[in-house]
DNA sequence: CCCTGAACCTGACCGC
DNA sequence: TGCGGTCAGGTTCAGG
């Protein structure tokens, strides 16, 4: 379900419950995650949250002794409810809070995760192999130059792996290669630094407008407060298969690439 | 190292 | 209404 734009407006919807607030209890109600829920998220009982941060798609509530370290796979989601209120279907997990809320992780495909990590989690093995923040100035089209010679694979598999730059999922990677004009099947290591410092702005600018409109809300989708994302209105490419292009009217096409639905317009895209 | 495809899960939807 | 197949916003892992 999350991409980077709605793991984003996640944290912006916890952090304000969370931040200078006490943990008071942590109930696992289905330990069953994509790796087990470890006892020791429990040491997060009873210390006070730093912040809450997030790197790539996992957020990052930090504690005096260590973090919470918290993904929302394909279909998580996280909201702030009043403690005590009933758990629903696969509400795995509520992360008590002194002022009265609880955070409830929501979960069907239990393909997130919630573990403990000592200290900020930089070493973490899951975090420090990531590549750039898409969001951050290291993230340039001379990086992704660089970092794609001699290397064959489909630009749209290559932008979408995390050792390259984190938190451009299925949809985001479609619609910021249809603002780039590069057909995603195209090999990563053909692409002039020229295109690739287009397409690292249309990534930049796809994520911080997704961002900005409360992400995209597919099927399930909602923030913390249950508020839907409205950036789906913008899409231009993903899921409009057989619809004209917004540019040029051709139908859009979609294709499996790597497994995933891509979608491109095969005039506007090369 | 690079790349591909399987695997992890549940639920929604479509055609018969 | 039921059943089987397909698909879904992510990521790791095994194997070539």
């Amino acid at each position: 379900m999350p991409e980077l734009p709605e793991v984003e407006t996640t944290r912006r919807g916890i952090e304000p419950y969370l931040k200078n607030r006490r943990i008071t209890a942590i109930e696992v109600r289905e330990p069953r995650l994509r790796w087990p829920v470890p006892e020791a998220v429990q040491q997060a009982c009873g210390q006070k949250v730093k912040s809450v941060e997030r790197r790539a798609k996992y957020l990052l509530i930090r504690l005096r002794s260590g973090s919470l370290m918290l993904h929302l796979g394909m279909s998580g989601s996280l909201r702030v409810v009043p403690s005590g209120l009933e758990p629903g279907l696969h509400d795995h997990i509520d992360l008590g809070i002194d002022n009265g809320k609880s955070i409830r992780f929501n979960d069907p495909r239990r393909f997130g995760s919630f573990l403990w990590v000592e200290g900020g989690g930089e070493n973490h093995p899951l975090l420090k192999n990531l590549g750039p923040e898409p969001l951050s100035g290291e993230f340039t089209g001379d990086y992704l130059w660089l970092c794609s010679r001699r290397r064959k694979l489909a630009v749209k598999s290559f932008i979408m792996n995390g050792h390259v730059v984190v938190g451009v999922g299925n949809i985001y990677a479609s619609e910021a290669l249809f603002r780039a004009g590069i057909h995603p099947l195209r090999a990563a290591g053909r692409i002039s630094k020229h295109r690739y410092d287009w397409l690292a702005s249309s990534i930049c600018d796809v994520l911080e407008e997704a961002i900005r409109q409360g992400g995209t809300t597919l099927k399930d989708f909602s923030s913390s407060d249950g508020q839907p994302g409205y950036f789906g209105q913008q899409l231009a490419v993903y899921g409009r298969e057989g619809l004209s292009c917004i540019q040029c009217d051709s139908p859009i096409r979609q294709k499996r690439i790597g497994q995933r639905a891509s979608y491109y317009c095969v005039t506007c895209q090369h």
